[in-house]
DNA sequence: TTCTTCATTAGAATTATTCTAAACTGTTGA
DNA sequence: TCAACAGTTTAGAATAATTCTAATGAAGAA
């Protein structure tokens, strides 16, 4: 089995483990997603990246299956930018860097930062995800 | 001399120390944002407090006035949701819980809240900010 | 296979924001 | 005091990202 063909087998296994119908479009975007090394890709980055390989799914399609993946616990969505969303492969315990200038993000392992002193949440709130952005530009 | 004309008096200096032109739109902005407790606007709940004031600012001129606030370094932007933009009157250090249910923002203190173990920013980099968002919702 | 349900899609619609070009106003210098 | 310039405001059009809609298509159960 070539890798391509391994990495549809993957993707599908990772769908069903999810819930998710593995059809044709997910299956393709998954294996895109997750062949590699993580990435942070926007619907837009990853549908030019679809269309480059020849496949053929629209881009209303890959904005439902990026929030499905999300929704599913695939992806996580990073706010750093107001003018489009990210998504991240990687889901574990982790922060960013944000290069302003490129519009870049790159990872920072979670055992690196340390965030200390948080204030008890508002009555009737719990915290549900403490997001460390660093913002660097060029010097 | 009343509160409001006070307000006014005090946006007029202030618009000056940053090199605005006090223009009538740009006082009555101001005199708004500055005249209570810090607090965190949109570009829409502005526009909606001028005009409840019955005062007539054009939306453009809102988006127009908060970036070049910002720039001047009067207002700061926060980026937390990706459906739009929140504008801080608070541009000391601090950082933030976001109510992900409401859209609501509270400060946190800067001197509560400390952030360990950052690493070197890529090289040619240098760090601009470092923003926290502690998303919190309902229990 | 066949049916039912869920998924995909093109294109229209929506939302936040920015742009444009014309009309207007604060400031400066005579 | 006021003309004139430069900087501002504005309505409305334009853009960009994203979501919606309604019709078509495909996956899975029986």
């Amino acid at each position: 089995m070539g890798k391509a063909a391994r990495d549809t087998s993957k993707a599908i296994a990772r769908l069903r483990g999810v819930g998710l119908r593995p059809t044709r479009q997910r299956v393709e975007l998954a294996s895109l997603l997750f062949k590699g090394p993580d990435q942070h890709v926007t619907a837009e980055s990853l549908h030019e990246e679809v269309s480059g390989q020849g496949l053929k799914i629209s881009l209303a399609t890959v904005y439902n299956t990026l929030h499905q993946f999300t929704h599913a616990g695939l992806l996580r969505q990073v706010v750093v930018d107001a003018a489009r969303g990210y998504f991240d492969t990687n889901t574990g315990d982790h922060q960013h860097f944000f290069l302003e200038d490129e519009g870049t993000l790159i990872d920072i392992p979670g055992e690196d930062i340390t965030v200390a002193g948080v204030p008890q949440p508002p009555s009737g709130m719990t915290v549900d995800r403490v997001d460390v952005v660093v913002r660097v530009k060029r010097a």
